[in-house]
DNA sequence: ATCCTACGATGGACTTCGTCCAAGTCAAGA
DNA sequence: TCTTGACTTGGACGAAGTCCATCGTAGGAT
């Protein structure tokens, strides 16, 4: 996330104080915020930024490689700023928890060719579900 | 699924024709539909049953185990019938469409001690991702 | 420093997916 | 056949997200 800012402009998009402060949550500890979490902490500094606008930068910064979307089992999106590591995640089946995680094996690999279908796969998520301690 | 009617019997549950078809929907060689989907093709063998009973059905098969939920990014839930063989997903990310395959590696035990933070892992969801041979 | 203007922000309507509820219906046991 | 509570229904409601006409402004041009 550090340089954001400067690929943006490298990319001729305008500075706005919006795209500043919905960069400036992403870049805090907090990660895996939903796009109305993102929203709520952007209008601490900036009371007056939109849902909209929260909405449109993330979806930018998604096509921009900056953020990943993470999937979620029927609630909201969740956004997560550390694109640059490759993780999976670990999820909290009773709280919703999300902690990064990095396993070991070699999944794609894991895939047998004679059932790849023809597919050029390009990627692979691994979501692990448990009860955290506090849940258990 | 092929007992489900007979196991549905066995918890005590009312045997309706609505439960019947929907289950009849899932039996048949098409694999992970969206709830709309499900109420559609019930909806040509019973067209007066509502969207509302096909989301209370579902929801009862996924307690039951007899279903999986399928989560999808960003568009509706999956129902995968094919809950009796553990399996795993590839997904075209050029038209969705959704396969079954099953990897041969252990990506429960790929989970580095360390890297659980107490959590007690259940279970691993994994999605590969790439193109299909049409789409590629 | 000021002007221009195309790109970005805004908020409210709209869509999609799903849940909830009060009222009516009916499966299955007595 | 009767009874009853579990099941179904349609429509209202809600959450998450998109769309769009209009307004505002970042940043290059002068
Ligand atoms: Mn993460
Ligand atoms: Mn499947
Ligand atoms: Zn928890
Ligand atoms: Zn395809």
């Amino acid at each position: 996330m550090s340089d954001l800012l400067g690929r943006l402009r490298g990319r001729g998009w305008r500075m706005t104080s919006q795209r500043r402060v919905v960069a400036e949550v992403l870049d805090g500890d907090h990660v895996h915020l939903t796009a109305d979490e993102v929203h709520l902490r952007a209008a601490e500094r900036l009371p007056e930024i939109s849902r909209a606008t929260v909405y449109n930068t993330l979806g930018e910064l998604v096509v921009l490689g900056e953020v990943l979307e993470v999937s979620t089992v029927g609630r909201a999106k969740r956004y997560d700023p550390n694109a640059r590591r490759p993780h999976q995640h670990l999820v909290c089946s009773g709280c919703g928890t999300v902690r990064d995680v990095h396993p070991v094996g070699n999944a794609i690999g894991d895939l047998p060719e004679e059932e790849r279908f023809g597919f050029a796969v390009g990627s692979v998520e691994i979501t692990y579900r448990g009860l955290c301690p506090a849940c258990a």
